[in-house]
DNA sequence: GCTTAACGTTTTGTATACAACTTCTGAGAA
DNA sequence: TTCTCAGAAGTTGTATACAAAACGTTAAGC
């Protein structure tokens, strides 16, 4: 029926695995937010704990937890004693999440870029800064060698990865737990609509993190929000020219 | 023990009441979000779900429920199998909270700015844009005759659904719920230091619904922003004369 | 025919019981 | 002394069982 096959760790679950364990409870979570980006429960139906907890072979306590946090991310919406149901599609507030995704990625890139100044005057040293820098550079390089092997669904992975890289360069945890907030309904967003614009995007993650390394504030910030915006653009043309 | 009175309804729970029934999940979970801000809860300290359940007259699965609500919303950090603990205090992400709040902010006057202008126009009217127009009146209204009384403890109320009530005119549940997900570290953060700027600050409302109502996105923005970022220094200003 | 109220079914919410994991303690060896 | 590694204690995670509320159905009344 489902596959075995733990298909999660999305692009949002990059945190340092200190702990090995996984409740099953994040892992039923992971695989309902695959059903649902993948379309599997289309939006606005309902999700009953039951049949959740019959499908992934656990009781409906796990369940309940994962269509909490699910909830959290805006994925699920629940009224008490009344149940849970898909989210209406993301497609509605597309405009929403990118001016969202603009705004907050454009301070991130901003702070990014002051955090940077700072590590090379070596006003306020941090360490996690070099590896997280050093990240960076590693994913730059990956995703050349995924768009020179045409494999772009690594790139898009790979594209989370890059944005929220650059957000833990600005050293916000609120804005990366922001960010985070709304990863999921980006995600299933462009998955309903897979994009093609990644490999034209790359070189302009090289623009963004040159600002940033430079120090340059307003140029990150400028550099950044086009990036966003272009993003959109491309997204809404390609939504257009598939529903004439 | 604990105060059998329901103190809840924070200024964020303002959502219609659409069903009467309110689970003592999200009842325990307002108790736990009051008790961390607070302080009865220290930031750091562990929060034994038995403890809990116990201390509310609860089991622990309502506790649990409520301890995920509180992950989401940043008040609490969970580690699987090792429990929960209270976040750290929101005085080290404060500039971060403002830098949110500035973005955000304007962004949803910036709209609320926008969707004035079409409503004048008549060109994409929203019948539920002028009852929210209307409950910001009587939100303003009322904070007069709380400053009259010098009740300034519910003018920070009314300044949180002055803020909520922007939102929503804006029309993006996306903002909506992002602002939501802070406004419990917001209320956090002021409440551990009450501001007194309310009183000074009031008139600002005034000047920005002023914009929004003339459909000037871009004084919409400046206004907000500004009114945010006074907000800001009034805190950092008063942080520093408590602590010389 | 339409509305409305009562009843049974279904689903969610919560309590209890048990399993799994972490963490603390302390003994032993290098 | 310090490190390592059992083992016990305690806490979290999950399954099962039961209570409470919402929803759908049916039948009575207008």
């Amino acid at each position: 029926m489902s596959d075995p096959s733990q298909t999660g760790a999305s692009a949002t679950g990059a945190a340092a695995a200190t702990s090995s364990t996984t409740s099953s409870s994040v892992s039923v979570g992971t695989k309902i937010r695959q059903d649902i980006i993948t379309g599997t429960h289309a939006p606005g139906s309902k999700l009953r704990e039951a049949a959740l907890a019959k499908q992934y072979a656990v009781s409906r306590i796990p369940v309940r937890e994962a269509l909490r946090s699910l909830e959290a991310e805006g994925l699920v919406e629940s009224r008490p004693y009344s149940g849970s149901m898909v989210a209406p599609s993301p497609v509605e507030d597309a405009e929403d999440l990118f001016e969202i995704r603009i705004v907050l990625e454009s301070a991130t890139a901003k702070r990014a870029a002051k955090r940077s100044a700072e590590q090379s005057s070596g006003a306020a040293p941090d360490d996690r800064w070099h590896g997280v820098r050093k990240e960076i550079s590693d994913i730059l390089a990956e995703g050349d060698v995924v768009i020179e092997q045409e494999r772009y669904e690594d790139l898009a992975v790979l594209n989370m990865r890059f944005h929220f890289a650059v957000a833990e360069l600005s050293g916000s945890v609120s804005f990366i737990s922001l960010l985070r907030q709304i990863s999921g309904k980006i995600e299933w967003l462009y998955s309903l609509n897979v994009t093609r614009r990644g490999p034209q995007a790359w070189p302009e993650h090289r623009e963004i993190i040159a600002a940033i390394d430079a120090g340059q504030e307003a140029k990150a910030v400028e550099v950044m929000a086009r990036h966003v915006r272009r993003s959109r653009d491309s997204y809404f043309a390609m939504m257009a020219e598939k529903t004439p």
